[in-house]
DNA sequence: TATCATTAAGTAACTTTACTACAAAAACAT
DNA sequence: ATGTTTTTGTAGTAAAGTTACTTAATGATA
């Protein structure tokens, strides 16, 4: 990330003088006050003139006063950027309610950031080829290989989702090479799961792995789709992970139509209109 | 929860006069640029003069431009990347890749300002006293029923997913009074679903929407737990919804956990703990 | 130690910025 | 059509930030 102001305040560099220290130190007093300070009076605060906090400013790679009380207010804001702080149990509907939602979005904004790209390309290319596409979870990864199913049943590629471990079992053992067979699982740990992988492997079909890196599951797959699940608590079920495959699922699902092209999206179309007659006028997207 | 001020710039609200959205319109056009203007280049590039972008300062309750510039600039640093870009038939993987982890993002902190506490609250206080719960969801919205279901069958009350019209409309039929039933819809508008809430009803069911306000189901339930489904496009089906939806379900699984107090935890601790024996050692949550 | 060079800090003037009070214009109701 | 209310703009003012320049402090060298 961009070196921070906060940070290089702290750490008192040597690139200041003497005066421009005592501003430092003002400003450290008080971050929240100085943001709203004018140079006047931040410089009465710290016993300087003005142009030593302008001079002071420049030294830390601001053009003036204003873009240096700029940067810091935003170093200050995402300072406390949504920590991951746990639902405790006094919390108030509110508080839990925040904790849960910037949970997610932290979640959500860390996939972004650690996402293999490269492995991405290369399941949109396989799931683009694919005879057939299989989508295979248990528990709450089930749920994500049922909206898995229903996002690429639109394609045009047969398609399926498997959530019981016996079927899972058998439909790997019946795939066939142009088959891609994508596993879904939080754990990657999940023995059956990663039986179904080998025996998928063995079968010819692409497999890929929607799961935690380095886990069983991960070494038993032609395409690692990784992704870290920190959270891991006692009593609370994984909830963020599964928030993070379903978006990876729709990044998939969003570059295969890309690469099927615009003749295929009338396709999609034509297959979105006949929800409408299910609804009430002024029809949107379900 | 806490007013972003690049919220209200967005939802274009009645408090603006007409010259006051057009300052609104040249901030949003480049909000980063508009933390470094002057008032007197902002009010010429909106093309009115300087105390009206002064008073629309006021009028978004900050004490003037420069404080208006600083809860923008803290915002922009702060929030997601709100600016939900399209997918572009031409984008690379990594352009639509940061389209829709942004876009997800986006949404759930939108719904994190956006959502109704106090219809939370009493969601949580019905779920943890229902007799039995039902999930009620078609299509993309059958997904988050199951999972749903998933997550609440640990919980001891009754508890059943039900993704089919018919099987929901005998389910609400069959309903008591002291059931809940939950009906998911991104649309609010699945003739059947708004059919089945009002079975529900007459049923005597306490019935809780998740869906769109100002929809037909939004009128014919109980408790409205709203989520604007701002994305709609006609190719690419409703993505970002379904996730927030998701997580409004951990917030309800969260409090009802909560509410049924800490000696209630060591029986989810048990559940959790037969899992371990389906999995490879080093066992997490699945 | 004295002198010069170099760096640091301050003073004063200047430009820009944001705000206020008031006036004109537009919108609205009677 | 007239008067009232709201909205918008003009002009002036105080303050903020910057620049150019001066003075003070520091440090090196003879």
């Amino acid at each position: 990330m961009s070196t921070n102001i906060l940070d290089r305040l702290k750490s008192n560099p040597s690139c200041l003088s003497k005066s421009e220290r005592k501003v430092a130190q003002v400003i450290l007093n008080d971050p929240n006050k100085a943001i709203r300070s004018s140079i006047a009076s931040l410089a009465k605060a710290a016993d300087v003139s003005e142009p030593t906090v302008n001079r002071f400013c420049r030294s830390l790679e601001c053009t003036g006063f204003p873009d240096f009380k700029l940067k810091l207010a935003q170093c200050l804001a995402t300072g406390t950027p949504y920590v991951n702080r746990n639902v405790e149990p006094n919390d108030r509907v509110e508080d839990y309610t925040s904790k849960i939602f910037e949970a997610t979005m932290s979640a959500v904004s860390d996939a972004k950031r650690s996402i293999d790209v490269n492995a991405l390309s290369r399941t949109v290319d396989a799931l683009s080829q694919a005879r057939r596409i299989g989508f295979y979870g248990l528990g709450a990864s089930g749920s994500v290989a049922m909206d898995a199913h229903h996002k690429f049943f639109r394609l045009n590629t047969p398609c399926a989702a498997y959530t019981d471990a016996l079927q899972q079992r058998m439909a790997a053992a019946a795939a066939k090479p142009g088959d891609v067979v994508v596993i879904i699982s939080i754990t990657g740990r999940t023995i059956s799961l990663v039986e179904t992988a080998k025996i998928a492997r063995e079968s010819g079909a692409t497999v890929i792995a929607l799961t935690t890196p380095h886990s069983p599951l991960s070494e038993n797959c032609h395409i690692l789709l990784g992704v870290d699940s920190q959270e891991n608590t006692d009593i609370y079920i994984n909830m963020t992970s599964r928030i993070v495959y379903l978006t990876i699922l729709d990044v998939l699902a969003t570059g295969v139509t890309l690469k099927l092209g615009p003749e295929f999206q009338s396709h999609l179309k034509r297959i979105k209109s006949v929800l409408a007659e299910m609804r009430f006028s002024t029809n949107t997207t379900e």
